[in-house]
DNA sequence: CGGCGCTTTGAGATGCCTCAAGCTTAGTGG
DNA sequence: CCACTAAGCTTGAGGCATCTCAAAGCGCCG
């Protein structure tokens, strides 16, 4: 990890452009901006782990985070992925002074950090940025709630057919799609076994869908909606 | 569906010791309590569906409320099992129109409303309101986050043997729990089959739990943890 | 005590995981 | 620029966990 204590003008410009910075007035994200440092992570590194005493909570300007807990014989759980302008363990915002899972750089990462002491004082004086936490939070659930949902409703399958159609940002017809991290992530991410993910594509190929390396043709947006 | 408008005053000290009131200030408070309504429903009675026109959120002050999502055959899962004490809804006092789930009474139900509207502009008057609405969205946050973790990790006999140790408040010994409610219901909060309760509970059998209807008999706490 | 609804049990099917081996991709050094 | 290497991905085989459907058992309420 390489501590870098201020931002240098690349990161701010990704800092502001964030849903969380973005959102905010100009005195209340000048308070945020002058609190934030930035870090850096290899591959692989771990940023914190659960039960760590929690200093900061994180917004992520480049690369992947992985947040996941472990069961008692070492195996592993992604509760969430975090790409650029994700933030993560707001929570602890609001109590507790622990982090409740882990983190890992899934690449080469940098990410925006802000004490939690700090900006819980922040939040007392600037209504915009409670609001903005409230915002995150709110966020948060909702997608947390939808993933609980697909992991109990829908077959690996459907929760591939599910992800490229919220990653193509297309309606109907053919689609093109890189993928922004490595398929083991993606099958993380969705709750399966990297096995389990390969075996879902090549069900989803009498679909429409072509996998090459990390690029993934849909032939017809509407037929994949149907799995 | 029973409608009342103003409070009683068995259901207003209900309300006054649920987690969201209690941590207001007496101005908050009396705000919250002066916008609140009571409504009541019978077992099954449907609150209302996903994607309805959003009006309130809630907090139950009796029964229980099942929040669960279709998928396109119809087959329900449930998304969270609120008691008395719990909120559901606060996910749209930051964001969107639209109920996020379908809510349905698991038997008789008494629930307080607060009209989003005007918790929204309360929140904005009141800083106690905002923060324990944080405080609320942070709980419910990290306890589906706890689910998604479990659904992941942990067998059906696991899940059983942590939700009663969760339910059973003892470090050791032996320990007796009733169960709020029937099994179907935890068995859907588990993300279970009902059948796969059933076998869960055949199996932890010889690990000591005994099963008499709603009531269920642990031999030694310290034992159950090791599951 | 009788009946209804919830729960349990059985049997069979399905979907996902684990392990292991072969293959492809991407990154590295000659 | 190409060959090489390591890492990631795919495929196959086998096993386990949970689901579904069906029927029998039990518990609770009138």
């Amino acid at each position: 990890m390489n501590k870098i204590l201020r931002l240098n003008t690349r990161d701010k410009n990704t800092l502001l452009r964030t849903s969380f910075l973005s959102q905010l007035g100009p005195s209340a994200m000048a308070a945020m901006l002058e609190i934030a440092t930035v870090a850096n992570y290899e591959s692989r590194d771990v940023l914190f782990r659960e039960g760590d005493h929690a200093e900061f909570f994180y917004c992520v300007l480049g690369g992947y985070v992985r947040l996941y807990r472990l069961n008692k014989d070492g195996r592993e759980a992604d509760i969430r992925i975090c790409g650029p302008g994700d933030t993560f363990a707001e929570c602890l915002l609001a109590m507790g002074d622990n982090y409740l899972y882990n983190a890992q750089a899934a690449e080469t990462v940098t990410l925006a950090r802000f004490d939690l002491q700090k900006v819980r004082a922040l939040a007392e004086q600037e209504k915009d940025v409670a609001k903005t936490i409230m915002r995150c939070l709110s966020d948060h659930l909702r997608a947390t709630m939808d993933c609980i949902a697909n992991d109990r409703l829908q077959t690996a399958p459907q929760r591939v057919a599910h992800y490229l159609l919220t990653a193509c940002n297309t309606d109907g017809g053919p689609a093109s799609i890189r993928l922004p991290f490595q398929k083991s992530l993606l099958a993380g991410k969705l709750g399966l076994a990297p096995e389990a993910l390969s075996r879902a594509f090549s069900t989803l190929r009498r679909a429409g869908v072509t996998v090459r390396g990390r690029t993934i043709q849909i032939n017809d947006v509407t037929a994949l909606k149907q799995i």
